[in-house]
DNA sequence: CTGAAAGCGCTTACAG
DNA sequence: CTGAAAGCGCTTACAG
């Protein structure tokens, strides 16, 4: 491989010279220009970014740790950030935490080794109270993605969400104008933020209803479809007493509590109404035809990167929190009995 | 930031000992050794990547560029090669096409500029035929993912997709065993390999039961949901002409298929029996249940850094070519009428 | 068993 | 407008 001084001799310059063309940072006469970019050319040179990276305080990649790399809306969020970064020229570094606040730790620490220029989270479940301050200390700008920090009212990172409070709101709206009052929530693991969120817009919102959190169901905690299965199947047994509709937080918890729902035997929307937050694929192309809050996804990603860029920009800047709109997608599940 | 002079310093020894010490590549007397690590905690050393990166013929890194990472399949590609990239020290460096070979180019570009250890590509459709070459030119170790490479019958790159043919050949098999003799097969850009391989396998299989290739329809080319749509609908107008069953060789190509399906009026399995190719998530909730093809997609995201690692290992090893099975989803789409 | 020193390929003050 | 040279932080022959 040719190097910069291969470079500089066919030139007949010094390697000075043909680092400032190639970089663009002081000026060069046209005719030396010419000299170079035509040496650069004939020795096929391309620069060595690790070297370069050495020298300089970037390396023009970023680094992003998602919670779960299996999921729908998750992959979603990865594709944007690639978008986003490869169309500011940045190479994007993948890790996955798969929840694991550990997992994510070293994963972290893999990424501040490799000197990216920033960090994008998407945290785990439990992911570590010291992991935050860990970063900033590394003074490695960051973006929350998706699941945001509580930094009780002081906004000292940058972050980008969707408005939960919003769409559960009319998520609630929607059901208890159709006469529903007992609704079962199944909200999952309230330490993650976006869950948490629509747990308490949940509860919010009911109440703006007249209706008191006695008249709700609440499936806290529950991180998995198995686990959801479990929980809401047996609010199903008592026509008397189960929930006339059915609100579930994450595509994994529908899938379970829907499995209960099928396994009853009820009918939705028949039977009972059900809506989701993220879904499924192609919803509108299967029976039941569910009630979904549709999370931008690609565009958190894209958001995330700009956030960053944003800050490489201007590290003093005021961090800025971003709520993208979700799009609620109504469908037959909570419509009238069809 | 502690730099290995500081560590050396401080445990009085050559910055050369510190080094060997830290990769264990010469044999230094245990208590010397003892000293070093305790400067290395002393002054919170971290190795540098970069500068360790720049001396060494390895980056710990891999480069994975996929044709589309919106599509679930390829989303469990990436899962796969993360896990399998993060369980063996190394990081992931991601890139997507999005089908455009220019993009593709440019993406493998910077992978090599990153000086990646190796490269996983699944290729976009129309992948320019001087990739392969160049990447070659560059002695990069490189594994196909999914979309492999027809080498004319010289094995010359490791390699790994899934088993098309035997999959495409059951599907037929359970097609025609029920009577279905006029099968759609929406069969996509013929460019991707994996598409090739379960038209050729379509065929193949059609003749097998005596069914020659005029009694199929076939929709080639179409490489988007809405194209499918456009072609799949007007062949289900008339009655007498429709086929009876439909087999969409993508997701993509099977929601634009099933759509114009239901926009025909048509019932499935009662009307028409249908089945896919990587499918839709959750497909056992929802009506009609969708007789599916499911790609081990994770499995092969591992299975190509597997590769990747045995060719980094033994550089001069014969290619391999891996074949894993897909799992046949029977459902009621191509079950007798519900 | 260990160290002094060259060198990887760049960038960037410093000097003219 | 340009160049000589230091230096980024490591690894690795070479030497003893």
């Amino acid at each position: 491989m040719a190097t910069i001084i291969d470079v500089a001799s066919l030139a007949g310059v010094s390697t000075s010279t043909v680092s400032h063309v190639l970089n663009e940072t002081r000026h060069v006469e046209p005719e030396t220009k010419e000299r170079v970019m035509h040496a650069v050319k004939a020795t096929g040179y391309r620069r060595d970014v690790l070297a370069r990276s050495m020298r300089r305080a970037r390396t023009d990649s970023i680094g992003l740790v998602v919670s779960d790399a299996g999921e729908p809306a998750f992959a979603d969020m990865v594709h944007g950030v690639e978008e986003a970064a490869a169309q500011n020229g940045l190479s994007l570094l993948l890790a996955n935490s798969a929840e694991d606040p550990a997992r994510e730790n070293s994963a972290v620490e893999a990424l501040l080794d490799r000197r990216v220029d920033g960090l994008i989270l998407a945290r785990a479940a439990g992911s570590h109270a010291g992991l935050l301050q860990r970063i900033r200390e590394e003074q490695k700008p960051l973006v929350l993605l998706d699941r945001l920090a509580d930094l009780d009212g002081q906004d000292t990172v940058d972050q980008v969400g969707v408005n939960n409070h919003a769409a559960m709101k009319s998520l609630v709206e929607h059901l208890t104008a159709q006469g529903h009052r007992r609704i079962l929530l199944v909200s999952g693991d309230l330490r993650v933020s976006s869950l948490r969120e629509r747990y308490d817009g949940f509860l919010t919102a009911m109440q703006a209803q007249g209706l008191d959190a006695q008249d709700a169901l609440l499936c806290e905690g529950t991180a998995t479809a198995a686990a959801s299965f479990d929980r809401v199947r047996p609010l199903l047994a008592d026509p008397a007493e189960r929930p006339t509709a059915i609100l579930a937080c994450s595509t994994l918890l529908a899938a379970g509590a829907l499995r209960a729902v099928q396994r009853e035997g009820l009918r939705v929307p028949g039977d009972i109404a059900f809506a989701t937050f993220d879904g499924f694929t192609y919803s509108d192309l299967f029976q039941p035809q569910i009630t979904t809050v549709r999370q931008p996804a690609f565009q958190l990603g894209e958001s995330a990167v700009s956030l960053l860029l944003r800050r490489l920009d201007k590290p003093s800047a005021p961090p800025q929190v971003l709520r993208l709109e979700s799009r609620i997608e109504f469908r037959l599940s909570t419509g009238t009995t069809s």
